[in-house]
DNA sequence: GCGGTTTACTGAACCGGTTTAACGGGCAGT
DNA sequence: ACTGCCCGTTAAACCGGTTCAGTAAACCGC
């Protein structure tokens, strides 16, 4: 019983000590009817007794396949991570990978580069979230042929992509706020975790819209707000990165500022729930003086006090979606033609908007200015 | 130009492309000062023209490790997910994994053998989250042979582990409650996610304290509870998914059930809110009818109306203590032995708690029953 | 012009499995 | 007794890298 525990036992060793070569063994635990009954029981009673467990690394090189999808996130985990949305986005990858049998590795910039990170990343196929074009190493991810879904993220062709209808969305909020006859608008924008707005780049330089969810949502904010000749100076759109505290520092920053929304479009509902919490703070009552609207729909969301009007977007299923497509993918032998998912979203309207409070005391009325 | 991309470009055609050996290959991109420069750059420039990357899992095989991290839960990742705790643990992990150049693999049950998850797991060590001992592929587990670091579970010799001082933390949130005068208290226990209270298995039968989080956490309620006279019946306590929906479905069925707690001790701060929003829905008045303290104090417990009184515990330090103990350990040759870290909780009173009201208008007061 | 050290590169072993083709022995059929 | 077939098992090739030991050529000093 004193076994020299040297070294893991392979293969090899089950197999001297069963006196069977590495093929028996190798059936033994895969294709066991391939041998006699008892010479299967024989070598895996051999194997416990030895502690032997083939070899994982090993059976991939071998099968030449992981049996793991990734998830790839251009932000580290941890800023992943502090973003609620990641959560229900991941139960909806998770819940239909496990189903089939495999296993979920998160891919995030290695030493600062997602190239690196996705070379060293054994997996079958990659889900990825919020990967815009203006990514430094997009031509590198995009060669890497490895079978990959995107999400969030303008599709390529080569890609199945699944999207929202970020823009109807944010245009629904906005349409909403404008109906309730709010004129003073502040927006909260997501920077970082999930989509990457990087304003100031791309050919056209200045402001332009990229193709990020940042982007899509500002564009359909933007076409209801300005048809409606409410005029959204850069002053009235603040960045923050997309929770709770980012959400309250950002209402704090812009009412220093001297702003006095009426009613904050939020680009995320941690966004919303941090601004609802800044509001308490200054005194503002929700939805009396001020009104705010969310974006997702998460479940929180019905939780806060009062609970939040927001945009309904299928955060779980987009992940379900998503991982069902690369499996799709994987399981078509030739080059099955990419897929393009647009999901709906649509407003949910709860408690935390309503109609913008009379023009009393603020500023001048009328005329003017 | 026109290659023929049948298959992927492996080190081999490289080398034959290149003139080469497949050693020089590998130098070429592991080794390159034992290359003369020119040739290095030659060969580099034959693989970027072929397309050729590395496979990883060959390179895993034979550098005989994998740079990368598990993190197990006995539960379906779905599950995980749902509770809000796991991201800011998560986010612990991932802060220290990342910053040494590891990736991050979650190990869930495989078919419903945690067992099949973690010998398919390609992993150089695991982080254990909530593995209590009476689950039933324990000794599985155990003898799986990868250095592991437990969290929230009972510190076994052989095995590193972190974890809380949950029965302090929870008797510090019970005496809050009995100082401030509440005879009446509900307790709603965590059920599946992190902890696993399974109170009639084990060898005493019955509803036997184990060493769960769950139970240790009850233990701290009771000890507190039981000694200032208030009698806790298995009918005041009741148990849910650690979630938004668990919390709130929970305290309405005790509601139902006829209990008129004016105190809840609540095992998550996921459980506290929903338990928030449900006594909304029957017009209890946070904290003047009822005091509700939570168990995490994660940060939406800051952002809730009102503010939730809750157990602090160091949910991201506990994931970057489990990683750094875990990567410590793989990086020491010999066994070094097993640490055993234990943190401190401590209560954070914010606005969900008052004192008891006044016992008019419900039951009888004074004597009898 | 010779021994000794570097330099630049290669051949082969190795990591630990899976799988294919083949092989020996026993048995049935003629 | 010989052919043909099936069964249980095995040898060897393969997956795609890394690395160790070794070698041939160039360089060095004397």
């Amino acid at each position: 019983m004193q076994q020299t525990r040297l070294r893991r036992p392979r293969i090899a060793d089950v197999a001297e000590a069963a006196g069977v070569s590495k093929a028996a063994v190798s059936f033994a635990f895969n294709n066991p009817e391939r041998l006699k009954p008892e010479t299967a029981d024989r070598i895996r009673g051999v194997a416990i007794e030895l502690g032997y467990r083939p070899h994982p690394v090993a059976r991939m090189l071998s099968a030449q396949r992981t049996m793991t999808i990734g998830v790839l996130t251009p932000q580290p985990l941890s800023q992943v991570f502090a973003n609620p949305f990641f959560a229900y986005f991941a139960e909806g990858v998770s819940s239909v990978t496990e189903e089939h049998g495999f296993g979920l590795l998160l891919i995030s910039p290695l030493r600062g580069s997602l190239t690196r990170a996705l070379d060293r990343a054994t997996v079958d196929g990659v889900v990825a979230l919020g990967l815009d074009e203006n990514h430094p190493e997009i031509e590198a991810i995009r060669r890497a042929s490895v079978p990959m879904v995107l999400v969030d993220a303008p599709g390529w062709v080569e890609h199945s992509s699944v999207q929202v209808d970020d823009e109807a969305g944010a245009r629904a909020a906005a349409e909403h706020v404008v109906g309730l006859g709010h004129r003073d608008v502040l927006i909260i924008a997501v920077e970082g975790p999930v989509a990457n707005p990087s304003p100031d780049e791309g050919p056209n330089g200045g402001r332009e819209i990229g193709e990020s969810v940042t982007a899509r949502r500002l564009r359909g904010y933007l076409s209801a707000l300005e048809p409606a000749g409410l005029e959204v100076g850069p002053g009235s759109i603040v960045v923050a990165p997309a929770t709770f505290e980012g959400g309250e520092a950002a209402f704090l920053r812009a009412w220093e500022d001297g702003l006095r929304p009426t009613a904050v479009l939020a680009m995320s509902d941690a966004l919303a729930i941090g601004a609802l919490q800044a509001s308490r703070h200054l005194r503002l009552r929700v939805p009396r003086d001020l009104s705010i609207v969310g974006f997702d729909d998460l479940p929180i969301g019905r939780f806060s006090d009062p609970p939040l009007t927001t945009v309904h977007q299928p955060v779980r299923r987009k992940g379900e979606e998503a991982a069902r497509l690369l499996l799709d993918g994987l399981g078509a032998k030739a080059g099955s033609p990419a897929q393009h998912r647009m999901l709906k979203t649509r407003l949910v309207v709860r408690r935390s908007t309503a109609a913008a409070p009379a023009r009393i005391g603020r500023e001048e009325v009328g005329v003017g200015e």
